[in-house]
DNA sequence: CCACTTCTGCAAATCTCTCGCAATTAGTCA
DNA sequence: TGACTAATTGCGAGAGATTTGCAGAAGTGG
């Protein structure tokens, strides 16, 4: 596998930081840059959210993760591998689920159709109001 | 017509300073807060930015306005009636077009069918490449 | 092991939006 | 119309999230 090698096969320097900031997102899933560094912090006290930011940032340039818009203002980072679903955001309660991007294919597809829009449906969460708030 | 009185039929005073801000986000279309700060500032120059964010805030809570998120962190303001689109946000040019809200008629209604999830298309833009930049 | 270039830590600077307060002003009623 | 009360505005300070400039530290290829 290309286990130690994939950051430096993208041309970046394999770095303690870089390599633990990559592995905090994957083992996160989704978070935002303060938590992995809260995350980082755990094995790698030191490092400064700057540091974070920045390998975010250049993670992302090589395409190894990518970030989303879950709402309010900050962005939240996932893996580039883990990218197969979109996300449902609660207005009401704020919970993130997620459904598979197939449920969006149709959509997709009217919008290739119709506009000539190519659509990245995990960029943007899908707001609403989940099953439990639209009970009550 | 509803004229000068909507405001108060709200509930609000009529303030030069709240017309001005209902006004200029009808006017621009959508537009973020210091858009929407600047166009008031034409005609009444000292118009503080504070009053702008806490009257977009008050008209959105009467439902004379709305926010999207278009993108990058802040949100931008729209007239409540003209929210009957959603927004293909191109994440090459940053253009932002337009498309009728049928097209998601059918994913919106899967999520509601196999997630229970009632979406509101409109509150987050739709991610991907307009027509101009795919064919680059 | 060396020279070269990228990275990291730190601190200061931005940006954007929120708050507390005192001064104004719209709306109401006699 | 004049006064009274509560809603609003202006302003300046403040909080949170990124970004940026630098100098020193560390990874790389030879």
């Amino acid at each position: 596998m290309a286990d130690k090698h994939e950051l430096r096969d993208k041309g970046l320097r394999l770095t303690p930081q870089r390599e633990l900031v990559l592995a905090a997102v994957r083992e996160l899933g989704h978070a935002t840059p303060e938590e992995v560094a809260e995350k980082v912090r755990l094995t790698h006290p030191g490092i400064n959210l700057s540091t974070v930011y920045r390998n975010l940032e250049t993670l992302e340039n090589v395409g190894l993760v990518q970030h989303t818009h879950l709402g309010h203002g900050g962005a939240t980072y996932h893996a580039a591998e883990e990218l197969t679903h979109l996300h449902l955001v609660c207005g009401k309660c704020g919970s993130v689920g997620d459904a598979p991007i197939d449920v969006a294919a149709n959509f997709v597809q009217n919008l290739a159709d119709d506009y000539g829009f190519k659509t990245d449906v995990t960029h943007f969460a899908v707001y609403g109001s989940c099953a439990a708030c639209v009970d009550k």
